[in-house]
DNA sequence: AATGAATGAGGGTTCATTCAT
DNA sequence: GATGAATGAACCCTCATTCAT
């Protein structure tokens, strides 16, 4: 592919992750286009359709997540990469709209082709719980339909609403708890002082 | 207003909570009006505008709510009554695409008018929120921010991901397990014989 | 229907027609709206789909013809009668290039639905040409597969260079003599005094 | 020129000749070029316009065209050569969507330079008809507009329904019955034990 | 000279909203 | 007051043409 052209597609895509981030799934190409600085032809020289454009900006987005997952699966700690990429994952939701819809896709087609993306998310999250789970961080019923349905309601609503840094770690500070293994609570909501527990 | 005035108006709002229930707010304008059996303008005499309409569905579905839930604030159980509320508005947003909006919409503006509806419905689940907590059955640090998102979160991926009962269930086992104090975990996401722990 | 409805209707059948006269199968739908002085949407209100319109058109066209050739047929002279429709339908096709279409249509799919208006073409045509046979006029061995052919053929090719009135006399007249029964050839192309003939 | 522009020129003229055959007027450029294996940019370095690489096109499908019409010119039975040059002119017609158009503009600017391809064709035809003609194999009235008409108006019908043998033969049997001298219709569509007429 | 990437006008279609009936 | 016909902006997409590589 020509260098200019190489340029182009990841303008587009920058834009379209951009747009996407911003309106959701209803944004519209020509507002992407007007994002990228490009014309509309160029957008679709790249993508057939509106569809695939927005598939690809899934699909990038999710590899970059899956390659982070990765990295965490060789980490020291089995339980806290496992929390941390839960953390990671919500967290940038806040900036990108399309996590949730990586999530959900995870976790609808379980059938789908091994080489497919949703497949290999599913894979590396699988791996970084079956390592938690073995280090005993969490709970051994824990299976995988319920972690990828919290995971994406979690990126979701976080998309969705703003989560702020506080919103977010007092309620994935419940969710992780549920998390545990039965009778292990470390963490409190509440600060130190708050005392009003008996 | 006269009495047709007002029958058409309540025509108008149910015929729009089926539609928005089924189609989410992508919903149209006509959609609802043939649902309805009334024309287009007879919509826009009782609403400006399509979000005016919508707003007031969502407005008069979250008065149910908050009845709902002051139904549920004087049951004996304050922690059954919590939780079943809690279940029984996930439960309906497989079927109802209105509620996360709702949920969201009631946690995003604390500042709203005394007269708001949101803020009446932070009040109502609030009150169940402290009774069950003053009953010790959910962790005393938990506040509201954090449970009208994590309501959000789970009506959200209900909605948009279909969750089955089995799927429903075990994810709210898992959240539920985060709300409830330290050390209660009295439910396994494991069938009795599953046994694989040490 | 309401009058303005009905009034629009007809505008836009009008404008249709006259733009696919003049433009052909290729005129799109906003010449159709700027020439009959109304929106798009009322376009897409009339008829549902640029297809729907164009068709709505051709069977608009192809009643009138049909009507013309019922008309026709209980005329006094059957071989005139004959003649006088093939005239006036390529005469016509000068000036509205659907005519065409609507000939190949009814050549092409002679087992459509008896309620369509292709068959009601063929019968009607049928019916002049097996009275013109039963009075000698036309020939017996034609059939209406290249009856049919013929007419198609005259129609697009006078539509499509628009032939004058000289012309259609001249080629109408080549055409008619090879229709009559073998042996009569009452028309002479060439000026009475041409003078070439032996 | 450099050898390979020629080189290239003719690849190009060669693959819109074969993709115009195929899908006629509405062939779109980026077929061709795909076709010839040949980038854009090459088609329109050699051809300012579309339009004019069709006319191209056009122009070298009518000279060999006139080609085919010298060779029969010289042929032994002069009625025979103009009979079967139009059969064989309407027999393409199915496969090669450009016919129609030859003889369209061959038939309708008689006043172009004398250099004019339309006019070699039409110097090609009257050479054929006039040695037919004076054989006593075509009627002595004949003139050329009524031909290219005849012809033009049967290539396009044949393109565009797609005449089958049996249709062809049967249609132009009627015309070429109008087009030889009053008195002689030696052919019949009839089968021979159809026996209807007198 | 050749390539194909970029452009953008224009095509069909939908839908919230206005307004004549 | 009710109706639904009319409007037109905006949507997705195609393709002839231009121009940087």
């Amino acid at each position: 592919m020509r260098a200019d052209a190489r340029h182009n597609r990841a303008r587009v895509l920058e834009a379209a992750e951009v747009v996407l981030a911003r309106d959701g799934l209803s944004a519209s190409i020509r507002a992407i286009a007007r994002h990228a600085g490009v014309g509309l032809g160029t957008i679709y020289r790249h993508f057939p359709t509106q569809e695939a454009l927005y598939q690809a900006v899934i699909i990038e987005r999710a590899q970059r997540l899956v390659a982070e997952a990765d990295a965490l699966t060789v980490a020291d700690d089995p339980g806290r990469a496992f929390f941390e990429f839960f953390t990671r994952i919500v967290e940038n939701s806040t900036r990108n709209k399309t996590l949730a819809d990586i999530l959900t896709r995870a976790g609808l087609d379980p059938k789908a082709g091994t080489a497919d993306i949703s497949r290999d998310m599913r894979d590396a999250v699988e791996r970084l719980l079956v390592r938690a789970q073995e280090a005993g961080a969490v709970r051994e019923d824990l299976r995988m339909p319920e972690l990828l349905a919290l995971l994406g309601a979690a990126c979701m609503a976080a998309e969705r609403n703003q989560w702020d840094d506080e919103l977010r770690t007092r309620t994935l500070t419940i969710v992780f708890d549920g998390l545990r293994p039965t009778g292990r609570h470390p963490a409190s909501l509440l600060p130190p002082d708050f005392g009003s527990a008996p």
